[in-house]
DNA sequence: TCTGGGGTCCTGTGGCTC
DNA sequence: TCTGGAGCCACAGGACCC
């Protein structure tokens, strides 16, 4: 039998965004609180308290159904700045702890106690306190999982939303958890959930004790990893070092659907001059280029292309982008959502004045610095500019808004 | 009234080199 | 010189997560 002996902490935030909107803005507190796009756009929701979920409404639904089922919900836009100020003190207290704290995302972190229980006592009592810290600093609730890995701890805290303390011991994979269905597991999706009913295996412990040749001819290599998961098991450890992005990407979905082509290669430079400007913040380059086209029937594709040296300048990756535009051959298509990413990526070092040549280099972390000093929409590219005129409702995080308004009326084809 | 944006990871395929 | 297999890499797409 697989034993552990680790302590490891799962803190997973309770309808983060939403709270901390209910804990700036008291008079929110016990109103269905929806966060995500604005009234009548293309959004989806994005986090909602628990007063929303009462009414049927759930993360990744579109705003335009969440309005039919709360027509008298509070519907706020994202604040992502004031999240993030959050998180960083909350990473901060959980240091405290510990120092095996690893962020899994805005509202999640998991931290390995396993060294911590002689100063801060057995793990439940740690947990408590971290929940009791948190609702003090910022008057939001946690839930926090217990478990020997860092998939229990998940699980346990999801089984004890919100505001629970649970626990999940190498015996409880072979009690508690056969009879959750396999879509509880963090890893099990929709569509591995589907394959899995197709097989009859609708819960965890099925899933345990189907024949491992079933599962390996249904799956293939992929079997092994969900044997793995319905155990219990998770192999990496508590990592407290951030590791380098693998990729820095923005896209944009517009208002309505557009088949213009010179507005389609405006918006890309928008989105990449923005990429990009976040690459050299993070002092990297990047030698792979990818564009994502999602036409109006939800068709998507993607193109990507590597360059002969990673490059930290816009104009390269957006040229390169462009290229791939023109290859894929947008044509009478309408495009509802383009987006750009670079991955691939180095430090940039010295070697870029050598390949991009130093005044585009020096260009490039001029317009950083005016950004840092004036905001980024302080300073715009020329076609991002023209790309910005059709915007509907601009953005403060993006030099592109979220939204684009489409053609000029009468310009869609039948 | 259709269905976001930011990512990571995995798989299958095809080209290239040895 | 030709051929096939192995290994690597780039690419495209999809599943999944928050």
């Amino acid at each position: 039998m697989f034993v552990s002996h680790r302590a490891i902490l799962h803190l997973d935030m309770d309808a983060f965004f939403a709270s901390v909107e209910q804990a700036r803005r008291p008079e929110l507190r016990g109103l269905p609180v929806i966060v995500g796009g604005e009234r009548g756009g293309r959004g989806v929701v994005s986090a909602c308290s628990y007063e929303a979920r009462a009414f049927g409404i759930h993360s990744a639904m579109p705003i335009f159904q969440a309005e039919r089922l709360c027509p008298r919900g509070v519907f706020l836009p994202v604040d992502m700045k004031a999240y993030a100020a959050v998180h960083r003190d909350l990473v901060e207290l959980l240091g405290h702890y510990t120092d095996l704290v690893e962020v899994a995302s805005i509202d999640e972190a998991y931290l390995d106690v396993t060294g911590s229980r002689r100063l801060f006592g057995p793990p439940r009592a740690i947990a408590l306190r971290v929940q009791e810290q948190v609702y003090d600093a910022h008057g939001i609730t946690c839930s926090v999982g217990i478990g020997t890995t860092k998939l229990l701890a998940k699980l346990a805290a999801g089984l004890n939303k919100p505001a629970g303390i649970g626990e999940l011991t190498d015996a409880d994979v072979h009690g508690r958890l056969r009879g959750l269905p396999v879509g509880e597991v963090c890893g099990i999706g929709p569509v591995t959930q589907e394959r899995l009913a197709a097989l009859g295996l609708t819960t965890v412990g099925m899933l345990q004790d189907v024949p491992f040749p079933l599962l390996a001819a249904a799956f293939g290599r992929g079997a092994h990893g969900l044997r793995q998961l319905a155990l219990g098991r998770s192999l990496s450890p508590v990592r407290s070092e951030r590791p380098l992005p693998k990729s820095v990407g923005r896209e944009v979905t517009f208002a309505d659907d557009i088949n213009d082509v010179e507005l389609l290669r405006a918006t890309l430079l928008s989105l990449t001059d923005n990429a990009v400007a976040e690459l050299r913040r993070k002092g990297l380059a990047a030698r792979t280029v990818a564009l994502k086209v999602r036409f109006n029937t939800f068709h998507t594709v993607g193109r990507r292309r590597t360059l002969a040296r990673p490059v930290s300048a816009t104009r390269p990756l957006y040229e390169t982008a462009v290229a791939l535009l023109d290859e894929l051959g947008i044509g009478a298509r309408w495009v509802r959502l383009v987006g750009v990413s670079v991955s691939g990526f180095t430090h940039n070092a010295f070697q870029l004045t050598l390949d991009e040549g130093w005044r585009e280099v020096a260009l490039g972390e001029a317009v950083d610095r005016v950004r840092e000093k004036y905001g980024f929409k302080a300073l715009k590219l020329a076609g991002g500019a023209v790309a910005e005129r059709h915007l509907e409702r601009p953005s403060p995080d993006l030099a592109l808004a979220p939204s684009l308004q489409g053609p000029p009326a009468g310009s869609r084809g039948a």
